[in-house]
DNA sequence: CGTCCGGCATTGTGATCACAATATGCGCGG
DNA sequence: CCGCGCATATTGTGATCACAATGCCGGACG
């Protein structure tokens, strides 16, 4: 696996805030797709530290649960997705992320709302090329500029883990779409929505967006049924 | 500070998990006050383990919000609750347990029943003798064993989560009240909808209990403004 | 050729040590 | 009596080692 550099910027944070944040990122955008075994050591190699701060970012998120400790192994991997939970993951999303946007409805300005088209342009550019990770870099982008503005730090942290732990299975699903269904623009909606002011509309906008995107999800839980019992390893 | 010994029932259990688990029902239970400081090794020593198993503990409550690492010092605390943030915990658990016992709701059987009325019985009890520990137990077993039905293991731990973060605050709340100020009964009225099967009764009863008691340490947030500033110790 | 089994590698967990940063407590000077 | 500064204790963090448990791989046997 290559080895990645941590963000050298802010040399001062802990380590193992760095490998948490790295890791998480990673998770967010699928890179590591679920059911995919890590281990300490391997992802101390991979962020080039020892495996100590690795200890401690996973545990992490091992409790935000986008990553799981198999009862029976005792091994560490990505978890998977079950229909009954991703079900729990979309009514929570919807709840949590129409009621940010809500709140964030009130408190934009100009430039937001430049930054949310920008956003959804590059997003929409994406699609036509099929650039699977700058679509999902993009849409997360989408989303979480809305909530920062939301100034609900405790709802904004409840959003980024329901991510985290949709990630690695979102990546999987848009990839074998091959970004091609498009049901529908709620972005559009959202962005007139806050222009007008119209919270309610911003709220309606997001919960119908987070639904279809999580019914994608869905569908595709539903149709691979059981066809792939593949474990794969971290290694190379 | 007393020793505990931390429950030896299930001595293949993790270490780290056994002090994650009582160190958890001490801050749901409110035993560790607000903006009291904490340390590693005390907690080490108080369960009688090494400091490394607590790290980890100790990592995932920093991960759940129920401690945290004070940036400037970078010492480990009891959160203290902001009036902002107290209003977003309201939010969060009027939804995340309304929706929990709405779930329940169509699954609870007579066994449930009769156990929510013997704690609800205990906990009157509780409230008459002012015996504020009693009254804190009997109130979090009568919601999480009504979550517990719902058969949602990602809502029911979001519960959990949100428990931890108001346990603290909560007990000082009840402590100040005297157990005296007794709003209105939502349990009964719970009870009855619950053996009615109505789950919308179900859900609004959830919804009022959860919005009264919040609504309580609302008042007791705004009414003690800035007494007091005290950091207290955690050393004996 | 298939299957079991035995040894080796790798895993998570816990303990202990080192270290820089900060708080704490004591004594001194005012 | 009160504030201030310095020495000491305590803090979180990271590194390294030990260990039991499990997975993995290869050879031997049927």
């Amino acid at each position: 696996m290559k080895v990645v550099t941590l963000e050298p910027s802010v040399a001062d944070a802990r380590t193992h805030a760095q490998v948490y944040d790295a890791l998480s990122e990673d998770l967010i955008q699928g890179q590591i797709p679920p059911l995919m075994s890590v281990s300490l050591r391997t992802l101390a190699q991979r962020y080039g530290v020892s495996p100590m701060p690795v200890r401690e970012a996973v545990r992490r998120l091992i409790a935000e649960k986008a990553l799981e400790l198999q009862p029976e192994n005792k091994r560490l991997r990505v978890p998977h997705l079950t229909e009954h939970r991703l079900l729990q993951l979309m009514k929570a999303r919807q709840w949590v992320e129409s009621e940010l946007a809500y709140l964030a409805a009130p408190r934009v300005d100009a430039e937001l709302i430049q930054r949310l088209k920008d956003d959804d342009d590059t997003l929409m550019k994406a699609l036509a090329t099929g650039d699977v990770t700058a679509y999902m870099q993009a849409n997360h982008d989408f989303h979480f500029c809305i909530y920062a503005h939301a100034d609900a730090d405790l709802l904004y942290d409840m959003a980024r883990t329901l991510w985290l732990q949709a990630g690695p299975f979102m990546r999987v699903v848009f990839a074998r779409m091959g970004t091609v269904h498009l049901p529908k623009d709620h972005h559009q909606d959202m962005i007139a929505a806050f222009e007008r002011g119209d919270a309610e509309a911003v709220r309606a906008s997001m919960a119908a967006d987070v639904h279809e995107g999580m019914e994608l999800m869905l569908d595709a839980l539903r149709s691979q049924s059981e066809p792939d019992k593949k474990r794969r390893r971290a290694g190379k």
